[in-house]
RNA sequence: GCGCCGGUGGUCUAGUGGUAGGACAUGAGCUUCCCAAGCUCAUAGCCCGGGUUCAAUUCCCGGCCGGCGCACCA
């Protein structure tokens, strides 16, 4: 198995059209790649894959949101408290360090959520406390604290009185229709909706061409179950192999991942979740469906300091993008979390929409309820304008505390204020309530992958170097659903008709919907080393032959071998070995 | 954002205080009956700005971009 440097891989990317940096005749910008022919290909055909296996055969939802969406959605998400990285730099060492995480790890000033408090606040804490570079020991006390969001921001319309932000992560767009899309899915749990989109963050380093960049294409599901009920069905996905590196053995000195099947990986409690483990299933599926080398993959459980605070478990999917002999180099492709109710109740709590659903029982049942009608007549004249807040109080209270009702007089508070009602003027009653269902709000499974990583490594991973004829050469194993190009045809030379033959099959196979990539240029070895290159998978040359009895030649990329097929079975024939049903070998 | 190193055609690279040479690739032609062959010709480059200088791709400063390390990666 050949193994290819960033560095090679890279520059093979930009000569031959999958990625280059973006902007380029403006100096270039960081963190922002154009995807050249053969890489806006190649990504399409594994986004794809990607939809047919997790939205068509699932029976799932796809759509499509907003990238800019406006404040109020992300203060519901937590991004933009989230996102705010207060950074403070010491002046002795120039060390930068999270201001938020220096006051969290003092144990005097007795704050473990420094996150979410205001930049000046930090600032006096940190002079208060007499906090210090964890690096050299120096004061930080007087040093500003400067504040970086990785959300891009902007103002929708005029002015400046909306602010808007660019998506940090497509699943936001999915979360705040849930009311309408539930409607969809005629609210039935349980339900999947998923999108295949860009999200944007302002990395303050991008790295590594296309592995960290501030623009990124994200597909995910978001699958809403009823948590009381609802199981996957592992039978599908029982027998898909993979590693897995659990949190336990991470811990452990010399713990290595287990290479085991996703059933027996659930039985035996490595993963507990059985949906994230019929995901892990899907993808590992995926992966090695668009070219991935199973041998550098593996998924690793988050250990309890990574787990966001929503998660009870969460599974990342990793490659390893390592150069030859160098150490592995592990990257997250994609992250499988079980988010419980976390996403929805946020939305519900901050928008004015229902983010539940309404699950009907088998039978109804009879339930006691306390309820209030209070006599407004007797509530208006004696509380004014706050007659309204203290009859919402008083239903809220009769729901949670009914025993309050039981004496003369009721007591609630409105915003700190006391206001006391006879029982008589509140309509108190305790009634019998038939009750046909409940709200629940759905939990939510999220698999989300990124494609520009998936599309790197399954490049990484195709890279293979051999010799044909002593001769060296370079070529993309892609799968062949994948390779931005199918067929390359070329007529062997241009002459006594062979290129209007030739010419004459490219349009028939591009109009049987393949991917062909016509070529007449020089020698045909050099057309076949540059088809190799970019993975195209198969050539078709037209020769003599081909003027006398219609056949034409097809070569396989991997064996360079050679066949002869007839020219009007060559679609059924390309067909067959894209599918999988026969192998080259079988032609 | 900090530190170190770097930036010459599409790619890889040589070189220089007096504006650049090669290889590969690409295009045209010749040749060629299946794997980067050969010949001829052609296209194409000193990251950007400022400074020093008669003159800067070269030296200095700043920026942008890249690699590595640190930090960051919700």
């Amino acid at each position: 198995m050949t193994q290819v440097s960033a560095e090679a891989l890279v520059e093979l990317a930009k000569r031959r059209g999958f990625f280059l940096q973006s902007a380029g005749a403006y100096g270039g910008v960081s963190g922002f790649y154009t995807f050249g022919p053969q890489g806006a290909a190649l990504k399409r055909n594994i986004e794809d894959t990607w939809r047919d296996r997790f939205a068509i055969q699932e029976g799932h939802m796809e759509v499509d949101a907003p990238t800019v969406l406006p404040e109020p959605v992300f203060e519901a998400s937590g991004h933009l408290d989230g996102f705010d990285d207060m950074l403070v730099e010491c002046p002795e060492c120039g060390q930068s360090h999270r201001a938020d995480h220096i006051v969290e790890d003092d144990p005097d000033t007795g704050i473990d959520e420094a996150e979410s408090l205001a930049p000046e606040r930090i600032e006096e804490v940190i002079a208060e406390y007499e906090l210090v570079c964890p690096t050299c020991g120096t004061g930080l006390a007087g040093q500003a604290i400067e504040q970086f969001n990785l959300m891009f921001e902007t103002t929708i319309g005029p002015g400046s009185s909306a602010p808007g932000y660019l998506r940090p992560e497509t699943a936001q767009g999915i979360f705040i229709e849930f009311p309408q899309l539930a409607e969809y899915a005629r609210n039935q749990l349980p339900f999947g909706v998923t999108q295949i989109g860009r999200a944007y963050r302002n990395e303050i380093s991008p790295r590594k061409s296309l592995l960290r960049v501030r623009e990124f294409s994200q597909a995910e599901l978001e699958l809403f179950v009823d948590p009381e009920e609802n199981e996957p069905d592992l039978s599908s996905v029982a027998d898909a192999r993979a590693r897995f590196y659990p949190a336990a053995e991470q811990d452990r000195e010399d713990g290595k991942p287990i290479e085991t099947t996703i059933g027996a990986a659930v039985e035996e409690g490595i993963v507990a979740d059985p949906w994230i483990a019929y995901y892990l299933g899907v993808a590992a599926e995926w992966y090695q469906r668009i070219g991935l080398d199973m041998d550098r993959f593996r998924f690793r459980q988050h250990r309890p300091g990574e787990l966001a605070h929503y998660s009870e478990d969460c599974w990342d999917a990793e490659g390893d993008v390592s150069d030859p002999g160098a150490e592995p180099d592990w990257i997250e492709l994609g992250g499988f979390a079980y988010r419980a109710d976390y996403d929805l109740s946020k939305h519900d709590a901050h928008s004015e929409e229902d983010f539940t659903v309404f699950k009907q029982y088998d039978e109804p049942i009879t339930v006691e309820k306390a309820t209030v009608d209070p006599d407004m007549s007797y509530l208006g004249p004696e509380f004014g304008g706050r007659a309204g807040d203290v009859a919402d109080a008083l239903a809220d209270l009769a729901e949670q505390e009914s025993d309050a009702f039981e004496g003369e007089e009721v007591s609630v508070e409105v915003d700190g204020e006391s206001y006391t009602v006879p029982v008589e003027k509140t309509g108190f009653a305790v009634e019998e309530v038939t009750e046909s269902g409940k709200h629940v709000t759905p939990h939510v499974v999220e698999p989300s992958l990124g494609i520009d990583r998936a599309l790197y490594t399954a490049l990484d991973h195709s890279y293979r170097e051999d010799k044909v004829d002593g001769e060296e050469r370079t070529y993309l194993a892609l799968p062949p659903e994948v390779a931005p190009t199918t067929v390359g045809v070329f007529p062997l030379m241009d002459k006594d008709g062979l290129g209007e033959r030739a010419r004459e099959l490219a349009a028939t196979l591009r109009d049987d919907g393949v991917s062909v990539a016509y070529d007449d240029s020089g020698a045909i070895g050099r057309r076949y080393r540059r088809q190799d290159e970019i993975g195209t998978p198969y050539c078709v040359t037209v020769d003599y032959d081909t003027l006398e009895d219609g056949t034409v030649t097809i070569r396989d990329r991997d064996s360079t071998a050679q066949k002869r097929v007839a020219v009007d079975e060559l679609a059924g024939t390309i067909e067959t070995l894209l599918s999988g049903e026969d192998a080259f070998e079988d032609i």
